[in-house]
DNA sequence: TCGCTCATTAATTTGGAAATTTTATATGAC
DNA sequence: GTCATATAAAATTTCCAAATTAATGAGCGA
């Protein structure tokens, strides 16, 4: 008997009531989503395999809808796939995790400045809202639903200060670029234990915070890079760990 | 009896000589390939509806391989899909238009300074080599396979200029913002007769060329803005001729 | 004439079986 | 023992038909 895959994948979208994105309207597209989340929260690991029977036994779905999710995320580089040799989550290195997370600062520089330049008040009443709730939440230790609640309003928080920059583009670009730096944070989550975490990261974003509702573009970005390159840091010392263990 | 799809669909890959790029080893990826030209290049316009019983038909191959390939599409926004109402080609805006040059300009500036900054001879060798070939390159006029083949030249000295970046991610987002303009500029070239269009691109390209060379990157960034917000208006301009008709 | 309901038609979407390709295993020659 | 070749097993990829959903239009009453 062939061994199951050995993750509890999520479950099909009852949808919680703290994202209000778009309810998927075919099978393809839920199980896109689920799989996205399942690969960037790190519970399918990085360069684990994705056989389709596997797949199909765990999510509960035909071939096609699921070929056509694991289409979806190999153009996002969230999974790789080689000729006829199916698919698998896309593995992490020390070189992507730099490159990611340089691009996003390319990025975000220039989304962050123009949306502290062009924020009107519900900009910033977004802002401030996304940061509380951020800032209430505990900063969890380890994997598991806190986690990732906490991960979704960190998402928020920092797509809610891109938001006025009045470029879809950029906006879009950001994300795709957050998701894959989330999976890499993860590893991190998944492999240091909690008390080497000692930055303090509510300090890091009330400083980005406080720049931009100042309308300070400077000063933000500036506490932008810094968190980035903080996050850059305590990702590639922990993705050493793991490789040498 | 149902009216077949009005295009002449690309060949399938019976490689041309001059694109030297990785042989697709599905039919899902060829059709891929495929299709993406098509909309590239203008031969399927923008906002057209993509059936899959026509598009099957015309392209000669099963639903499976098609709806991989949509998937894909749509991912990079080429196409757009709407619940259970199928698949089209995604239309094209001015304020599209407008945002995908801009965000083009925040990513290769970076990407360009990096790469003047990095690149050894074996770079400026290949840049030298891209660029003569495209500026020995008739100027097409109206669409064809000489505009195709113009375009791929065209293409290949944009990405040869920031080919020594050094970020696999700066590459990639710059390629997908440059066929998204790609697809504008057809546009142009569809509907706009061929005597306005007066611009002198060889030396645009030339001036960022040898700004390149002197390894001048200031110079190069300037020039690269210069010849895209030509490019830019130029759009825009063709873009309000073709809806006023 | 307009608006509504309900059948009819056309399209997309999905599940699974057949075909193809890769990977693993066994056999034999050197 | 090592390498090469042939065979078997496993996996991916594709085709196609059934199921589901949206669009269309006729009939009917106000």
């Amino acid at each position: 008997m062939k061994r199951s895959l050995a993750i509890q994948p999520s479950a099909p979208p009852g949808n919680s009531p703290e994202t209000a994105e778009a309810a998927p309207k075919t099978l393809a597209e839920a199980t896109y989503w689920r799989l996205r989340s399942d690969i960037v929260w790190g519970k399918l690991p990085p360069g684990s395999p994705l056989r389709s029977d596997e797949l199909r036994a765990a999510y509960d779905v035909g071939i096609s809808p699921l070929r056509e999710a694991l289409s979806r995320l190999a153009v996002e580089q969230l999974v790789t796939t080689v000729g006829q040799r199916g698919f698998r989550v896309a593995p992490i290195t020390a070189a992507d995790v730099l490159d990611v997370m340089e691009t996003r600062l390319v990025i975000e520089r220039e989304a962050l400045t123009r949306s502290i330049k062009a924020g009107d008040l519900s900009w910033e009443t977004n802002l401030v809202a996304s940061f509380h709730s951020l800032s209430r939440l505990p900063i969890p230790h380890g994997p598991g639903n806190a986690a990732e609640s906490w991960a979704r309003h960190h998402r928020n928080f920092h797509m809610a200060l891109l938001a006025a920059c009045g470029s879809d583009w950029q906006l879009r670009l950001a994300g795709l670029l957050f998701d894959q730096a989330e999976r890499y944070s993860m590893v991190r989550a998944l492999k240091v234990s909690a008390p080497k975490l000692t930055r303090d990261t509510i300090s890091e974003h009330k400083q980005i915070l406080d720049a931009a509702l100042a309308r300070n573009s400077k000063a933000a970005v500036a506490a932008l890079e810094k968190h980035y390159r903080a996050t850059t840091k305590q990702v590639l010392a922990a993705l050493q760990l793991s490789s040498a263990s």
